[in-house]
DNA sequence: ACGGATTAAACC
DNA sequence: TGGTTTAAT
C-alpha cells in the first residue's frame, strides 16, 4: 500500500482578495460623477489640504501618492478630486467604509472559509470548492470559460504575449497539468466568479491572488492591480522569490527586514536560502528563524481562519504639536467623544452580531516638557468593559488618570501643564459571540423566573439611570434608538467615587459581570415574542446598578425569585462575596432578572454575520470535540465563571460544559507551527 | 512634533 | 495576564 504523497492531499487553494483603492471606490459609488476622474480621499482638510489616505489609479498615474498632503496632490495633479472623510465626534468617521467592507465580505464568504484580514482584504480557503469543481467539471471540459478567469495572470507562463488569453486558456485546459495546477485553475475560476459577483452587487472592483498558501496569495494579489487576478503555480515560486526584495514580504517591511539587509546582507527572499535554519534561529530566535527559513522556500502553514468580523474596535485621535492636550478637562472632552463612538460601535456589534466585548483599553502618547528624561512612554491601561457610554467614559477617564500618574512618576502636579497628550485612543477587545438560538439555559431563565416582565424592566431601567447625560442634538433616528439601548444595557458599576480603579475592583468587576453578560446577551436572542424591536425594548435580564439614591426602588422592583438567583450567583462567585465594602452592597442590592426579546430578529441585511452565527449552532451538534475546539472560540469559557456553574441545575451544567473547551494555549506560536500542513513547492532530494 | 486611524499579533 | 512593540493598511 503506497503512502499517499502529502503534497497531493494537502495542497490547498488559497486566495487573497484586495479591494482597489477602497475608500475612493466607496466615495465614487456615493458620487458617481467622480468615477473615472483622478480622485483621492483626505481627512482633516484644514491643514495643507488634509492627508491622503486613498488614491485612485487615475491619480496615481499623475504621481499622486498616499501620505501626500492635499495641497501637494493638487500640485502634481491639478484636477484631482479630493473627497473628505466624514467627521463625527470631532474625528474621522470610518463607518461607511467599514460597512462597505462588510458588504464585500458577505459576498466573498460564499464559497469557502473566509478570513477578514482588514477593512478591505480577505483570505479565502477555496480548497474544497476547487476540488469539487475539479471532480465535477474539470477545466478541460469547460466549453465557455469565463472571460474574467481567462484574464488571469499566471506567473511563470505568459511572456507578455499579445495572445496572452489563449496561453492562459491552454494552461488552464492542458491535460498534462499537475494536480495542484488544476486545483489552482479551479480556484481562479471561482475567484473570478466571486469578483464578478462583488462588482455586480457592490460596484466595487478588487484584485486577487490565487496560490497554495496565504503568503503567496497575498504576494500575488498585489502584482496586477487594479481589477485583475494572478495565479502562482508551484513551479514558479522559486523564481518568484529569488528576485523578490526582502522588504516586499509581509512582516518584513519593518525592522526585521532592515536587520536582514543590514546584518545578513539579505536583499531578496532568495538570498535567505543560503542560511541554515539553525543560523537564522540563533540570530532571530527559534520561531522567527524557522519562519524565515520556511518563507524563503515559499512555505507557509498559516491557515485561513473563518472569521468575518473584527476582533476589536477602537476609536482614537492624534493631537499633533501645538494641538497637544494639556489639561485634564480637554482630555476629558476628547475621551468623551472617543468613548461615545466606541460605545456606539460595540452597541451595534452587540445588536447586529450578538457579540460582547470584555476589555476596555486606553492608549495615549504623551510628552513631558520640563522633565529631563522625557523618553518615557505613556502606559496603556485596561479594565473590564462595562456597557453604556457613560460607564465607558467614566472608566476611560480613570484609566487615563492612572496612566498619567504612572507617566508622571507619582509627582502630584497634574495640572502643571508640564505634560501634553499627542494621541488618545480607546478600544474594546476580547469580543465573544454569545450562543444564539434556543437552549435550555435560556429557557430556564425565561420560564423559571416570573419577575422577568419586560415592561417592568423598562421602567426599572429608566429609573435606574437618571444621571445619564442628555442626548447630543445631532443624534437622531437610529442613533436615538441606539442611545436608549446604551443606557439600558449592563448598568453595572463598581460604585466608584474613588479616584482610581483598584486591582480588587478590577478583578471583582471582571468576574461578577462576565456571567451576567453571558446570560444577558444570550437570553436576549432566545424568546419567541413578537416585538418591534426586542433589543431596545426588553434587554435587561440581569442588571446591576450603582445608583445609590435609587436603591429603594431597585430593591422593590426585584422579586423573590430574583433574589434566589442572586444568591447562587454570589455564593458561586468568590469575588462577589469577598471583602468589598460599598460596592459589595450595590452589587447585592441591584441584581434582577427579566425575559428577553425575540429570537429570530436578525436583520436580513447582515447575511454574513448570520452565517457566522449559524455556523456555531451547526458545528455544536455535528462536529467532533477537536473540531469544536477549533471553532469554538465563539463560546469563550471565560464568559462563565466555573464556580458559578457548579451552582446551576445539572442539565444546565451539562449544557454549559458542552460549550467550554479545555484550557488550550499550547506553546505553538504561529511561526514554526503546523509543519505538517506546509506546502512545499520545492522538491527536496 | 504630522503618515491618521485602525487592526492584529508576537513578545515578555 | 496586561502591557509593549511591531507591522500592515
Amino acid at each position: 500500500m503506497p503512502i499517499p504523497r502529502p503534497e497531493l492531499h494537502e495542497a490547498r487553494v488559497i486566495a487573497h482578495v484586495d479591494m482597489d483603492c477602497f475608500y475612493v471606490q466607496v466615495e465614487q459609488r456615493k458620487q458617481p460623477e467622480l468615477r473615472g476622474l483622478p480622485t483621492a480621499v483626505v481627512q482633516y482638510n484644514s491643514w495643507k489640504g488634509g492627508g491622503l489616505i486613498a488614491v485612485s489609479y487615475e491619480a496615481r498615474k499623475h504621481g499622486v501618492k498616499r501620505s501626500m498632503r492635499g495641497d501637494e496632490a493638487k500640485e502634481v495633479c491639478p484636477n484631482i478630486q479630493l473627497v473628505q472623510v466624514p467627521v463625527a465626534h470631532g474625528k474621522a468617521d470610518l463607518n461607511s467604509y467599514r460597512h462597505a467592507g462588510s458588504e464585500v465580505v458577505s459576498i466573498l464568504s460564499r464559497k469557502g472559509k473566509c478570513e477578514r484580514a482588514s477593512i478591505d482584504e480577505v483570505y479565502l480557503d477555496l480548497t474544497d470548492a476547487a476540488e469539487s469543481l475539479l471532480s465535477e467539471t474539470p477545466p478541460e471540459t469547460l466549453e465557455d470559460m469565463h472571460e474574467e478567469a481567462l484574464k488571469s495572470h499566471v506567473l511563470g507562463i505568459n511572456l507578455e504575449a499579445s495572445s496572452k488569453e489563449s496561453f492562459v486558456k491552454d494552461w488552464f485546459c492542458r491535460n498534462d497539468a499537475d494536480h495542484r495546477d488544476k486545483l489552482l485553475t479551479c480556484g481562479a475560476i471561482i475567484v473570478a466568479q466571486l469578483r464578478m459577483d462583488v462588482l455586480r452587487e457592490t460596484q466595487f472592483t478588487c484584485s486577487a491572488g490565487i496560490a497554495h498558501n496565504k503568503m503567496l496569495a497575498k504576494l500575488a494579489s498585489g502584482m496586477h492591480k487594479p481589477a485583475q487576478q494572478t495565479i502562482v503555480p508551484a513551479s514558479s515560486v522559486k523564481d518568484l522569490l529569488a528576485s523578490l526584495p526582502i522588504k516586499k514580504m509581509k512582516q518584513l517591511g519593518g525592522k526585521l527586514g532592515t536587520s536582514l539587509q543590514r546584518d545578513l546582507g539579505v536583499n531578496t527572499v532568495g538570498d535567505l536560502l543560503q542560511f541554515s535554519e539553525e543560523k537564522l534561529q540563533e540570530r532571530y530566535g527559534v520561531n522567527t528563524g524557522t519562519w524565515l527559513w520556511n518563507i524563503s522556500r515559499g512555505i507557509s502553514g498559516d491557515e485561513v481562519v473563518d472569521r468575518l468580523l473584527p476582533k476589536s474596535h477602537g476609536s482614537g485621535k492624534t493631537f499633533p504639536g501645538p494641538q497637544a492636550l494639556k489639561t485634564i478637562a480637554s482630555v476629558n472632552h476628547w475621551l468623551n467623544e472617543l468613548c461615545e463612538e466606541l460605545s456606539e460601535r460595540i452597541q451595534t456589534d452587540l445588536k447586529e452580531n450578538k457579540r460582547v466585548a470584555h476589555t476596555l483599553t486606553l492608549h495615549a502618547r504623551a510628552f513631558k516638557s520640563n522633565d529631563s528624561e522625557s523618553a518615557k512612554k505613556f502606559p496603556s491601561k485596561s479594565c473590564p468593559l462595562r456597557y453604556g457610554s457613560e460607564k465607558i467614559r467614566e472608566d476611560a477617564l480613570k484609566l487615563f488618570e492612572s496612566g498619567l500618574r504612572d507617566f508622571l512618576g507619582s509627582r502630584v502636579e497634574t495640572q502643571d501643564s508640564s505634560w501634553g497628550i499627542t494621541s488618545l485612543s480607546v478600544s474594546a477587545s476580547r469580543i465573544n459571540a454569545t450562543p444564539a438560538g434556543t437552549s435550555s439555559i435560556l429557557r430556564f431563565f425565561q420560564s423559571g423566573n416570573p419577575s422577568s416582565s419586560s415592561s417592568k424592566l423598562d421602567q426599572f431601567t429608566e429609573e435606574t439611570l437618571p444621571l445619564s447625560p442628555p442626548c447630543s442634538d445631532n443624534h437622531l433616528g437610529q442613533d436615538q434608538e441606539l442611545h436608549q439601548f446604551t443606557k439600558s444595557t449592563f448598568p453595572l458599576s463598581p460604585s466608584s467615587s474613588k479616584s482610581h480603579l483598584s486591582q480588587d475592583q478590577v478583578a471583582q468587576t471582571s468576574q461578577s459581570t462576565s456571567i451576567l453578560r453571558f446570560f444577558q446577551s444570550g437570553n436576549s436572542s432566545s424568546s419567541s415574542k413578537q416585538q418591534s424591536d426586542p433589543f431596545t425594548e426588553a434587554t435587561l435580564p440581569l442588571s446591576l446598578s450603582d445608583s445609590g439614591n435609587h436603591l429603594g426602588q431597585i430593591q422593590a422592583a426585584q422579586g423573590k425569585q430574583s433574589s434566589s438567583i442572586l444568591r447562587f450567583f454570589q455564593s458561586g462567585n468568590p469575588s462577589c462575596s469577598s471583602s468589598k465594602q460599598e460596592s459589595d452592597q450595590d452589587t447585592e442590592a441591584s441584581v434582577s432578572l427579566s425575559t428577553s426579546g425575540s429570537a429570530s430578529h436578525l436583520g436580513q441585511d447582515k447575511v454574513e454575520q448570520t452565517k457566522q452565527l449559524n455556523s456555531i449552532e451547526n458545528t455544536r451538534d455535528s462536529l467532533s470535540q477537536d473540531e469544536r475546539r477549533n471553532q469554538e472560540w465563539e463560546y469563550k469559557p471565560e464568559d462563565i465563571d466555573p464556580n458559578v456553574i457548579d451552582e446551576l441545575p445539572p442539565e444546565i451544567q451539562r449544557e454549559i460544559r458542552g460549550w467550554l473547551r479545555p484550557t488550550k494555549r499550547t506553546n505553538t506560536s504561529k511561526r514554526g507551527s503546523s509543519i505538517a500542513h506546509y506546502f512545499s513547492p520545492i522538491k527536496k532530494g
